[in-house]
DNA sequence: GTTAGCACTCTAAATACCCGAGTGCCAGAG
DNA sequence: CTCTGGCACTCGGGTATTTAGAGTGCTAAC
């Protein structure tokens, strides 16, 4: 394990610091071990090779870096990277194509509901040349639009609700009669009435007090109407997301390997662990980094992850990021993700 | 190339056939060339390795088996699996075991409409261990059974609409004018009048012998449905399809060459010509199969496809199946991609 | 037609080898 | 006290070389 030691920028002097990062930049660059030799013929540090050489020995001592071996030059550790991230990255800003880009892709018309998340995800992945992930809206925070019960055979009933960022969902419930299409439809105009404009979380909540209302007092057709309602929206929804450019990580040689690689898939595909990672970004604001094991997830060891949570009108509602190597030219990537989930959040807010 | 001349069965001698047959089943058993050797321990096949290598030799001319170099045993070409397949091969009944799995997944209650194609891809590629796959219904056939309009900012609409499979579609479309949602519900109601239980194409043609009519005879109400209608189910939809178990795919040797894997998974996500591969599938009637570059497609060159058409209601309308290896236990996967079929169409019809 | 025998070929694995890159450490210069 | 040049050392990767084994094709005999 690598430990629980921080370390922090005031632990080292400047030329540590400086030394560190060209150190990451020139391994972020060309993915090779970095010697004292090439780092010595960077313009602005005037050294030799023996001295950096010596620098570089407290900088493993301080678990930053590590040489995979002898004769090889160092690469950074987790915490190299972390300290790299944290405090002596400079952001490069997007180049205006990319903005260009970002902007048409996103703010565009599109012709489907799911489609703007779909464009945001591909675009991600595009732009990077690594993997792109958007999460669907939350369904708890999202609120519902519209709902409309359609009758299939005997009990089962074909529910389909509108949420708020144009997601159209459905899904069968079984009743416990036999209802008629009039019926259904009084039920939908019902709740319809009642429940448009209201985040679903608190939908579950007054389904809950109206069901333990005294049952006197309220009609048999509002009666219906909750409790079909009660087994729409019972259990939690599953969550879910959106992957593009998996394939693009097929590329790198850090995943090279096809047990790691298998893994990693497998997790795309089993998506929980994937959401519950994505989850813990919706409280940050801003920009939020996994770097390797951090993530706690076994199958990302060998990634990092940058994300950002995108709003609908100033509500949190889910999460998008980028998926790639550990080394990967943070300086874009970070920016870029900052920008596509304000350009995301916007297209989602005007409708 | 390996050319057209095809080798049917009435071409070789039985003891030809039941030597290829023999190789062919120990290659996909272990995964290595196959000398004259361990052929000539087979207790049917009382011959000595020299004889057997003359019969090889014979066979290699005929281009149904090959071998990788000179000191190795011999594995079967494209044609000789295609022989095998054709003629060789004796299946191997579903263990009961699987048929259970089968039914009960399949066959018992599931709570969303594309869930039952869900539960069909995971099964093809869980009891195979190789990826499995199933087309959406084709909209083209499938029936429309209820369509609806709600109101989004401006001229746009989002229209909702259910077909025969329980499928949910929806798209926004543009209207020429603002429409009040009294009048987009008269719309609903005129079309579902009309048009429910047709299929998607026919809809199609009656919307342009509608539009063509003389426009003095029909009123305005209806001539806006029709125009909505026309908008909704305007350009041809983009058929999709479900995919499980592409993990599996990563185990095999012979995909064990990442820029191969990389192909074939972009094919994956691409679509479009997995799509174009199985729709050839949607007009033959039971199992079919492609074996490597029959598929004609570059990712699939070292893949067989094993395939078969699937019906509601007596109508084909779309395709399943499982991709794998061309090296696979096709005695198993044949009856085991049948049956799935039958129990999909099964599952769909009784709604 | 079938078989035994034999020379031949080719691969894969093991072994040895060298080269270059990079290090750590030490001793001397600034 | 800091920096630097020098040097011995380590290690990985690439290139031969060798060896063992599997399997073949061919030929001559049964």
């Amino acid at each position: 394990m690598s430990g629980g030691v921080v370390i922090s920028n005031q632990d080292l002097n400047e030329r540590s610091l400086y030394l560190l990062k060209t150190l990451v930049e020139r391994y972020i660059h060309d993915g090779q071990p970095v010697g004292s030799r090439v780092l010595s013929k960077d313009p602005n540090l005037k050294l030799s090779p023996a001295t950096i050489r010596n620098v570089m020995a407290d900088l493993e001592d301080m678990g930053l870096i590590h040489s995979p071996h002898t004769s090889a030059g160092r690469m950074p550790t987790v915490s190299g990277y972390r300290l790299f991230v944290n405090s002596l990255l400079t952001v490069k800003p997007l180049e205006s194509s990319e903005l260009d880009q970002l902007q048409s892709s996103l703010l565009t018309e599109h012709d489907g509901p799911g489609d703007v998340l779909n464009k945001a995800s591909r675009l991600l992945s595009d732009v990077t040349k690594m993997a792109g992930v958007v999460t669907l809206p939350r369904r708890e925070t999202v609120t519902l639009r519209h709902i409309e019960f359609l009758p299939m055979s005997n009990t089962r009933v074909l529910v389909i609700f509108v949420t708020d960022g144009q997601e159209v969902h459905n899904k069968i419930i079984h009743t416990d009669r036999l209802y008629s299409p009039a019926e259904l439809q009084q039920a939908a105009n019902y709740l319809n009435s009642v429940f448009a404009g209201r985040s679903l979380a608190k939908i579950r909540d007054l389904i809950l007090k109206e069901m333990e209302q005294d049952r006197s007092q309220v009609n048999q057709g509002m009666m219906d109407a909750v409790s079909m309602a009660r087994l729409t929206f019972a259990q939690q929804p599953k969550d879910d997301y959106v992957l593009s450019g998996e394939t693009n990580l097929m590329g790198f040689s850090e995943l090279s390997d096809m047990e790691r690689l298998k893994q990693l898939f497998e997790a795309f595909s089993q998506k929980r662990g994937v959401i519950h990672l994505l989850d813990q970004c919706l409280l940050a604001e801003g920009v939020q980094i996994f770097i390797g094991e951090e993530s706690g997830y076994r199958a990302f060891d060998h990634c990092s992850l940058v994300t950002s949570s995108y709003s609908i009108n100033d509500e949190v509602v889910g999460v998008l990021g980028v998926i790639g190597p550990t080394r990967m030219a943070y300086e874009k990537v970070i920016p870029f993700v900052d920008v596509t989930a304000k350009l995301l959040g916007a297209a989602l807010n005007s409708k």
